[in-house]
DNA sequence: TGTACATCAGTGAACGCGCGTTCACTGATGTAC
DNA sequence: TGTACATCAGTGAACGCGCGTTCACTGATGTAC
């Protein structure tokens, strides 16, 4: 039956926040669109009306998975280091290494969306452009004669640290505990010094 | 048909060595163990006869994929700095990111190994490891007082920007050509200038 | 060495299942009068 | 403001397809004599 236009919207937005999640969790392969559907409440058949397919619908997931996954970056302002820093030590956690579906983009869901085509790699490219640029700004160059290249790549590195480490750790959590604690440890030492 | 007992075993070679190539290429989800029986120039029946169940298969194949990727390291003498780097770079090339199914079986499975059960997620922090102890016994230690925890947590940190680097690079290198690139050398910089 | 036959690696049809997508239908919304 | 009805968001059955796994069967291997 048809809804009101606001409610319409309502089930959109359930619809892109389940998926958001849901393929964090568990991969764009690991679950499918009816059983995301049903845990925003509604049916399968209803997507189509919403999104032109299973990539397009998935690629919109994950534009919202960065928007709130890098939203703490952004509202963190330019030189405030302890904002940063809280960052740095939340995305290294083992609070965000065991959430996948509250957690970032790029570690949950980057290596798959580099085997597709459609608009999944674009959107993940995008993604990650505004997460090094995010981090670009706010990490304190402590070289005040460094180039803007300098600059962008001390961010590329920080980030690849990050989501190497966190992949790393996820990886290798239910197996070697011990491990997958000094991977997360090790990395954000290493952040902590060269940004001291 | 029966075959000979070398044939058979020629046989089994063959279906994990294109389960590994294939596996890394496509991912665990990406492909079905029929293609790669096909593949291996089998039946998808025979899989059965040498291997207990898709999982049991996919982590043998991933083991394989480590003895293989990992053999240039493990034969690059401790101390010999050179081999040590020529390693570095291979992995950081534009070849490696363009050559999943040869390639690094950390970048290309351990986000998607990192979400299951079963025997993959063994194999994997096996592999991960070997390629921790592999690496920090290769990497000169730039302080000779350094204790062991602090030559552990570097070859970690060195494997994170290793792995998350070429899963940046390969993410964005069909939408941000020049991206893709820059993480990869500016990942080995890094890596050159701090073992120097 | 030659023959008879038990073994067993590999084949391919069949299974139930979940996938992405389509579409005729339903019925509340919201507009036209 | 009240009524008639066109619109259209959502439903759920149905589609063809590929998945992992099983199993009766085939026929070459390799052993027993």
């Amino acid at each position: 039956m048809k809804v009101s236009k606001e409610q319409a919207e309502q089930n959109r937005s359930a619809l892109l926040d389940a998926a958001s999640r849901l393929y964090r969790e568990r991969g764009f392969d690991g679950i499918g669109v009816a059983q995301i559907a049903r845990e925003a409440g509604l049916t399968h058949g209803s997507l189509y009306g919403h999104f032109d397919s299973k990539e397009h619908y998935a690629a919109e997931a994950c534009a919202l998975a960065f928007v709130q996954g890098l939203s703490g970056l952004r509202q963190a302002e330019i030189g405030d280091d302890a904002a940063l820093g809280a960052f740095f030590r939340d995305y290294l956690s083992q609070r965000h290494r065991d959430d996948l579906a509250e957690g970032c983009a790029v570690a949950a869901l980057a290596a798959e969306s580099a085997r597709k085509d459609g608009p999944v790699p674009l959107t993940m490219t995008r993604g990650i452009e505004t997460f090094v640029k995010l981090l670009r700004e706010r990490m304190a160059d402590p070289d005040a004669d460094a180039d803007a290249a300098a600059s962008h790549d001390r961010a590329l590195v920080t980030l690849s640290m990050m989501v190497g480490g966190l992949i790393l750790s996820r990886a290798s959590a239910s197996v070697n505990a011990e491990l997958s604690v000094q991977v997360l440890s090790a990395v954000l030492n290493t952040i902590e010094e060269q940004g001291a």
